[in-house]
DNA sequence: CAGGCAATGCAATGGAATTGCATTTTTCAT
DNA sequence: ATGAAAAATGCAATTCCATTGCATTGCCTG
């Protein structure tokens, strides 16, 4: 009997290795994307080093993703749509609170369609808004 | 006789110093967003903190802006919309060009109305698109 | 059981922002 | 104009992270 952790890594055809099911452990109780950092300080006793790894192969693979909330740090958070390794489908929006300094991912939001000049291509959608949230107003 | 870069500089309260002008005239010059060793290396010899100072002054006047691309280090652009010390007001659109590695500013398209649940109160709008740009497809 | 590959951990590297402090430049009142 | 005070500058040091090299450990298979 695997667990549901366990699963998830396999179906992504990530080796689920006892670190890597920590992190994703981890990851599904937030519900804020968070850093590096935040993860190495509760998830102690872990290597930064291979939370870092995992994170970097997750998001190959297409299980989280990166959010750059403009702190210059980035933030992880899982896909919640259909990601895999050829790309990610998540176009949802990151919403950064300037209050409590979390980063929120709105997936009911669906980013606007944008009208680019022509011959862009367009490869990847990235909307941040910052502001206070519903929890701090 | 002011120069015109000196003009601009005290139209924003800024005091125009000898540094500061060369720092804008040399954003003057720019078709895309810069990053700060960008322009340490264009206008040498300058000292890369004073350059950082320049910049973080001209970003708290309203005369640049600083754009997050994605790469972790931050780029920066004039404003061209009307922004001052209480705040920056030119939600354009900033693409990324995955080829040449170019942040430019898109000044003429405007970035759609996004509806966010309830009770969040909206301070910035940062979207960041990656892809081909016209010159490089 | 042995050999090999994958995963891990430690230490080191490297890039860049940021800051403290001493020095220089500018401003301003006299 | 001139000297004191304030602002700007430059250097060196700090700090913070991501990233990588390498040696070790763990796991899987023949």
């Amino acid at each position: 009997m695997k667990t549901e952790v366990e699963n998830i890594l396999i179906s992504k055809k990530i080796n689920p290795t006892a670190n890597r099911m920590l992190v994703l452990d981890y990851l599904l109780d937030q519900h804020a994307a968070i850093s590096l950092t935040d993860i190495e300080k509760g998830l102690t006793p872990a290597n930064r080093v291979t939370i870092y790894r995992s994170l970097k192969l997750f998001s190959e693979q297409g299980l989280v993703h990166a959010v750059e909330d403009g702190t210059g740090t980035p933030k992880y958070a899982l896909c919640i749509e259909d990601c895999n390794a050829e790309g990610h489908h998540d176009l949802h929006l990151h919403f950064y609170c300037s209050n409590c300094k979390e980063t929120y991912c709105l997936p009911s939001t669906l980013i606007p369609k944008v009208e680019l000049p022509d011959k862009f291509r367009v490869e990847e959608v990235n909307l941040l808004i910052k502001g206070i949230c519903d929890k701090c107003v």
